[in-house]
DNA sequence: TATGCATGTTCGAATTATCTGAAGTTGTTG
DNA sequence: CAACAACTTCAGATAATTCGAACATGCATA
């Protein structure tokens, strides 16, 4: 049960190469020369192949041998990244880091803060997971998530955690241009309104029953995702309601959206970064940092 | 200049695993426990941190442990793959083989071929490489190529190569519908033809001067990379020329060319496969052999 | 609660692997 | 031809790994 290869003997064919000798590679390793030579002859002995032609006076690599220092320089360095990146993660940079955002927010809101986060070269797998409603704090509880961006403060469960507040989400009661209610006299009002579709997005959190969405009228509904969802279904005019007014933007501004007045108005929602106040690590406490700063984050919400 | 992480520490962090302890361990390794101990210990000092918490009755894996341990699992395989792959290469595989074919043929007549080797599992990277006219045998002589698919006859340089006839290419004298030669009488004279540029394919050899294609007259030319190129070009009615009768049988049947009688007809070429004599790689004679029989390779000439 | 068994560690000694130094062979260069 | 370089062989020295016995601790069962 003995394996032929091993990252010492490659890093005594790396060193024969470069410095073109047995007695180059014994220098460099602070060995001599027949130490080179018995751990070569060692290598083609478990492997049982020749690796250096000794025909000439000097030993030239076969073909086989050339492809073993060619792949095996791979190895070595895996080997060496490998020791590396253990020891960061031993460092307290954890393996894997979940984000969950809050679905009001796009997705693009955290790239600056991954992309910098990549730069710093820690072995850390970041994942990224959309949450709507109450889904951000079920997410977070439950550990399926280690941090969420855009937590609101209506839904947070019993248990420590840290909390940073992030600025507020304005909503907008938009229509498409022309949907009836385009042309309905305003502010509109409740009996209005429920003549027509809802658009809902789907809580996410797994705690509540699939559905409850705080509507318990009998308002006909048409469920979708996610916000993006949301505002394709309001644009295509197959449903109404509320929409965060900076992710519509672009859509009020070129007509795609009417906001309209209604007579009872949404108020706007804190949004927070949020994670278990006992949790430390440090890619965790990267992106709390980072993300507390991000202008890319805060420049969807009113501070 | 020591290496923390060795081969054999990482397979026992990975049968300490599977196996669900130290000495569970030690008895797939046929060691004893404290060997395992030792190892473990040892790994841990040279890396300098703990791969394993021991404040139970048995040992778990720190985060660190568990990322070393996953990680190193890639290793292990990747240095058995080496040793098994280096062996293949000193019993004769390549690491590499260049096979030239000539332009005449379409590239994905090699396709079955390789798909074929490749599922023999050997580490041989396969290159195909086109050449035009002389090119074939010019790659082949000076070694830019390991063995030529559609080598002919005409221009086989000195020097002791094994060839293997594959069959003929028949040449058809071809031009788009709406071309001013589709209307002229046939059988077609060299000074009808003189009047229109003449598509050319720019021999790849780099033996003789560039443009040198056996023309030397003062018909304007239209010098294209390919063979591919040059039944474009002829398509869209830019040049006239003889193609391979075999590569436009489905331009010929919808009438996007249309092959006319010249008065000078150009003769079928054999086409060959060529190596070089002493050539004998495992790969190169299983591309000979295979090769030799291919349909998909027939059928694009007479045989 | 006591007992038996499993798990992992410590430690000195045994065993194995690797390295060293000296002598030797062969090729290359001035 | 002499000097030097390159690599090998071989016995002995050194270092690394494994072993076996004793020990400490946790867990399950009677």
């Amino acid at each position: 049960m003995h394996t032929a290869i091993t990252i010492d003997a490659l890093k005594v064919l790396d060193a024969i190469d470069r410095k073109g000798s047995f007695a180059g590679a014994a220098g460099e390793l602070f060995r001599v020369p027949s130490a080179i030579s018995y751990t070569v002859q060692k290598l083609e002995e478990d492997l049982n192949i020749a690796i250096y032609d000794r025909s000439g006076h000097r030993a030239t690599l076969t073909p086989a041998g050339r492809y073993l220092l060619e792949e095996g320089r791979t190895l070595l360095e895996a080997a060496e990244n490998l020791a590396h990146t253990t020891k960061q993660v031993a460092q307290g940079w954890e393996t894997r880091l979940r984000i969950g955002f809050n679905t009001l927010l796009p997705a693009e809101c955290l790239f600056p803060a991954i992309r910098a986060f990549y730069d710093l070269g820690v072995p850390v797998e970041v994942q990224i997971i959309e949450e709507v409603f109450a889904g951000s704090w079920d997410a977070l509880q439950s550990r399926r998530v280690d941090l969420i961006v855009g937590a609101d403060q209506l839904s947070k469960p019993a248990g420590t955690f840290t909390t940073k507040a992030l600025g507020k989400m304005n909503f907008v009661y938009a229509v498409a241009p022309d949907h009836p209610l385009a042309a309905a006299t305003q502010p509109l009002a409740e009996e209005d309104i429920a003549r027509y579709p809802a658009a809902v997005a789907a809580d996410t959190s797994r705690s509540l029953p699939p559905g409850h969405a705080g509507i318990f009228r009998r308002q006909p509904t048409i469920t979708v995702a996610n916000i993006d969802q949301k505002i394709a279904v309001q644009q295509a005019g197959l449903g109404v309601g509320w929409l965060p007014e900076s992710r519509i933007r672009s859509q009020l501004r070129e007509g795609q959206l009417i906001a309209l007045d209604v007579h009872d108005v949404r108020q706007p929602i804190m949004l927070h970064l949020a994670r278990h106040a006992e949790d430390q690590g440090k890619a965790l406490m990267w992106f709390w940092k980072t993300l507390s700063q991000s202008e890319e984050l805060t420049s969807w919400l009113e501070t």
